[in-house]
DNA sequence: GTCCTATTTGTCATTTTAGTCATAAATGGT
DNA sequence: ACCATTTATGACTAAAATGACAAATAGGAC
């Protein structure tokens, strides 16, 4: 069970070391005391809960993180198809069916994954995965290669850094396989 | 994170403490009170959004200091002419030639000023103008449209949120003027 | 322009809360 | 056991909240 000490909860809040001990004192924040001279104590659920209680922002550390899944194919039914898996999945899904959209919601909702049409008209793929991996800064981003190309093709994506590769057609069980093993950690 | 007071706030602003409590209470500046007693506090993000969309000046403190411009043109030449001359004009300047890379670097460098080329091939420059002014959070972004079409086709981006246009060509001296007027603030 | 009204902002006194400082104690690491 | 860092505490200072009221401002109507 984590804990937390007043010092980093003042740090958090933004607010004085001082502070944070009266409000403990005060029973505000629910906290305890060690044996030694009564250094505090609290519990990141309780403070999780004292934060929530009094509608003070979370700080990123403590957010839940969900799962977020940009689709990126041309193909709005595809896109839809994938979408409707990752959904189900419990994975928050967004789709882009052009270049920018991706390249926009690529950098602005920080996906843990992307599935990558490599034949979207306008842009190379293979220069997407290029990018994500040489100029972007989240280099944990998994890369889902989706494409009726052939296996050369794919394995052309994978080399430049792709982290699997599924042929077109799938099953949704295909597909939810996959991305499942791409996501544990 | 860091968080404002709402004396620090009333000094920013020039008004008195007293005005700044009475915008957080009335929900026109977004912020939080602390668990003690009531005490506000405003987080700089939300402050940053409040000035901008009430209008009011930013402080020194607050002040992005370098300008930056973003160069959307598929024809790299193009794109290079544009970027000497804002780089000499002392902005940090950013090329981007196909429309993935548009949207990366439109929502991870966060330029100040984006010029755009309606003819690229794969994208619409047209639906640029409109996610930029519809779903894009920086809404005090300046688009500048370069666009070897008509007089009519570059009043349609006008219409559609584009903040001036420019025919090709054109003059080191016209471009540098209209990206001048566009970032007086 | 003047007058009127509604709204916003500023002032003041008071109470409460938060921050500062110095000192002592506890904690974590070696 | 020792040391560096962090935390607790009390006393004090600074800052913020609040209500009541005054002043300033904006917008219409004339």
């Amino acid at each position: 069970m984590k804990t937390l000490t007043s010092g980093e909860i003042a740090k958090y809040c933004d607010v004085n070391l001082r502070t944070v001990i009266r409000w403990i004192d005060s029973g505000r924040l629910k906290g305890y005391k060690l044996p030694g001279g009564g250094n505090n104590r609290v519990k990141e659920e309780d403070f999780l809960a004292f934060l929530q209680d009094n509608e003070l922002p979370i700080p990123t550390e403590f957010q839940t993180k969900e799962t977020r899944v940009l689709i990126v194919d041309d193909e709005l039914q595809v896109a839809k198809a994938i979408s409707r898996v990752t959904t189900r999945a419990g994975f928050k899904s967004v789709i882009a069916t052009d270049p920018f959209m991706a390249g926009a919601l690529l950098t602005s909702f920080k996906p843990q994954l992307m599935t990558l049409d490599l034949s979207m008209p306008g842009v190379n793929g293979y220069d997407i995965v290029k990018f994500a991996r040489h100029d972007y800064d989240d280099k944990s981003l998994k890369i889902l290669i989706i494409s009726a190309l052939g296996e050369e093709q794919r394995q052309q994506a994978l080399d430049l850094g792709a982290d699997m590769s599924l042929p077109k057609p799938f099953s949704n069980k295909e597909l939810l396989n996959t991305i499942e093993s791409l996501l544990v950690k």
